[in-house]
DNA sequence: CTTGAATATTGAAACGTTTCAAAAATCACT
DNA sequence: AGTGATTTTTGAAACGTTTCAATATTCAAG
């Protein structure tokens, strides 16, 4: 491995200079840093990242801890992340915790180790003992997406309540009253905050709740599609579904389609998080966008933020808003769109009738 | 910072023994070692990674670099490939490239700089002068998905020629002369690769080339939209459409949705690489699969392999096999279509259809 | 008790940089 | 040529570990 001493003997010049003249150093005249430059660049000289950590006590290294990989919806911010990041001269680790706190536990320990100059953490919110150990380390860190409570940081998120609140009135204003819900996980804050959303759409609309049509999932796929098939099972079934997380969706989809339930003919559906192929969808997909981009964009500027800040600073907050965005996954419930029999609705009867329909 | 040296002093021990001690290492008095965890917990002594690489020449690092993180295809291998990690006691650190080879020079840079184990590359084909820089160093290298002309080094890919000839013969089954394909960069090895495919298909059946059925897409959605929505005014316009890689597949249906082509009926397509929500798509999308997870799991025991190598082994090959999945895009030709009205199958009419049933 | 062997601990070098006070070289004036 | 000011260069400390030869301590046997 060739080092800077390598370097300076070479370029007859002390290890102080050398150090000087590849960092562009002002102070160190013309003719010898163009020596010492072309010596590097013969020798294929690359400093060295750790040693130049260790005395600068900077890495320009972030750690970005997300939740799921496979979900788009943080592909978007952490696309938005490096763009800042790269301009201003920082890298990215990249962390996918799979929505398992002993793992972002782990990780958070590992990036403390690294002594990587700040942390953007979509938390499980089951590593509060790991983020504290963060905080008390005094290493810059901001909250992206969900909220940890009794740990005063930076935190940039959506308001989902507004969110929930949006899905579950869209489908109210569309005469539903048999609406249900699979929600994430309440110990996340994304998690019960739409719950909360529709909880208080359907309070304020005087329709009583169904515990029935209420279920947690854990924010994947497979819950997704369990749940809606035991939601398919309830009787009456709901003539609504609002499913919280892009994924969870996906599952559902899968779920309704194996049972032959026509969207929105018999069930409406909202998903939640906006990705590219709900267009491509059958039906083309109604839900809640979050302005993802600037999501990360504001998460990196506060990071920066914080680790250029002298001292220590108050907690910052950015809210964003989700927006409703319809397509055509929802319409009238079925009763209301004709006077059939509620059976009407059922998956296997509709192919028979569609079958004899085809003689 | 609280460092071994405070650990050390605390527990009344030199820093070596604590050094010892804090790493488990049997050389140390059971008391003595009980002694320094109890103090270095209490002090919430965390090691340096930067001061244990310097000494040790290990990071227990590795970098993976791969060309889109918003492909579903890397994001696979990238869980084989930590899963692996995890279980080695590594880390991983990934780079996202987004198919720029100035961003993937520059990316193997600083994997070089902070000095990682080894490095796993699904390359641009752009930056040969940089992977020769790190074979120079030799640094542990593994080429994923891609070949890189010229550089001798491990790789794990899949066998991309069969890929393209296997979608390309199952449309000449299905009675297609006129086959359209949006085929990747050239550049790019899987770009080639499966362009080769398809040619040699198109040949052995003795099917004439039409040049201006062949286009050169980026491996990225925009180009699959506006290529196919090229070659939708191509006359006549191809029968069937072979897609190269899942995001300009997506693009595809896009185009085609939006000029209200109906596949399979007016046009068959078929894509590459699996995704979950292909199943969901309407229609359901006929592909080639590939064994991600297997893709990168193989990456990673090859470097692994490297890493715990001697001296400099001969470069080895893994080349793994795709396979044809077929669901429900692809079908005859239009004018070979079965007696009953093509229109048949449309998701269009269907609906219609259904509708009318119902009153 | 001694003694020699076995076990445990110490202390210093090394890893590759940056930083900065001090020394050296150069420059601009007399 | 001498002087003081200015610009360049040097050399050593520091960053926080690991490693390992050298020393110190403990142990078992006589």
């Amino acid at each position: 491995m060739v080092t800077i001493k390598d370097v300076a003997r070479e370029a007859g010049v002390s290890v102080g200079t050398a150090s000087q003249a590849l960092r562009e150093s002002p102070a160190v005249r013309e003719a010898t840093r163009h020596r010492v430059l072309a010596v590097a660049k013969r020798l294929r000289y690359q400093p060295s990242a750790l040693a130049r950590g260790m005395v600068t006590r900077r890495t320009q290294t972030v750690g970005l801890l997300i939740s799921d990989i496979a979900n788009p919806f943080f592909i978007r911010a952490v696309r938005a992340i490096e763009d800042v990041a790269q301009g201003n001269g920082y890298n990215v680790i990249l962390c996918n915790t799979d929505e398992d706190p002993a793992k972002e536990t782990q990780y958070l320990r590992v990036l403390m180790e690294k002594r990587v100059d700040g942390i953007i953490l979509a938390t499980t919110a089951g590593s509060r003992q790991a983020v504290r150990e963060v905080r008390w380390r005094r290493i810059p860190l901001v909250l992206y997406d969900r909220e940890l409570t009794g740990v005063a940081a930076d935190i940039v998120k959506v308001d989902s309540v507004l969110g929930g609140r949006l899905a579950t009135e869209h489908l109210l204003r569309l005469g539903h009253r048999r609406i249900a819900i699979i929600h994430g996980p309440v110990v996340r804050s994304t998690g019960a905050e739409r719950l909360q959303g529709y909880l208080a759409a359907l309070e304020a609309a005087g329709v009583a709740l169904v515990p029935d049509l209420i279920r947690e999932g854990n924010f994947k796929q497979d819950s997704g599609r369990e749940l809606t098939r035991e939601l398919l099972r309830v009787s009456p079934p709901p003539t609504a579904l609002f499913c919280t997380n892009n994924l969870m969706t996906v599952g559902a989809l899968q779920a309704l389609r194996e049972r032959g339930v026509r969207i929105p003919t018999d069930l409406s559906l909202i998903g939640y998080d906006d990705m590219e192929w709900w267009t491509l969808t059958d039906p083309p997909l109604t839900t809640i966008g979050q302005p993802v981009y600037e999501l990360g964009f504001e998460a990196m500027r506060l990071l920066l933020d914080q680790i250029g800040a002298k001292g220590r600073r108050r907690p910052r907050r950015v809210v964003l808003k989700p927006e409703l965005l319809v397509r055509e996954s929802g319409g009238p419930p079925p009763r209301m769109a004709r006077p059939n029999t509620p059976r009407e609705r059922s998956g296997l009867l509709r192919k028979a009738r569609a079958n004899a329909c085809d003689t």
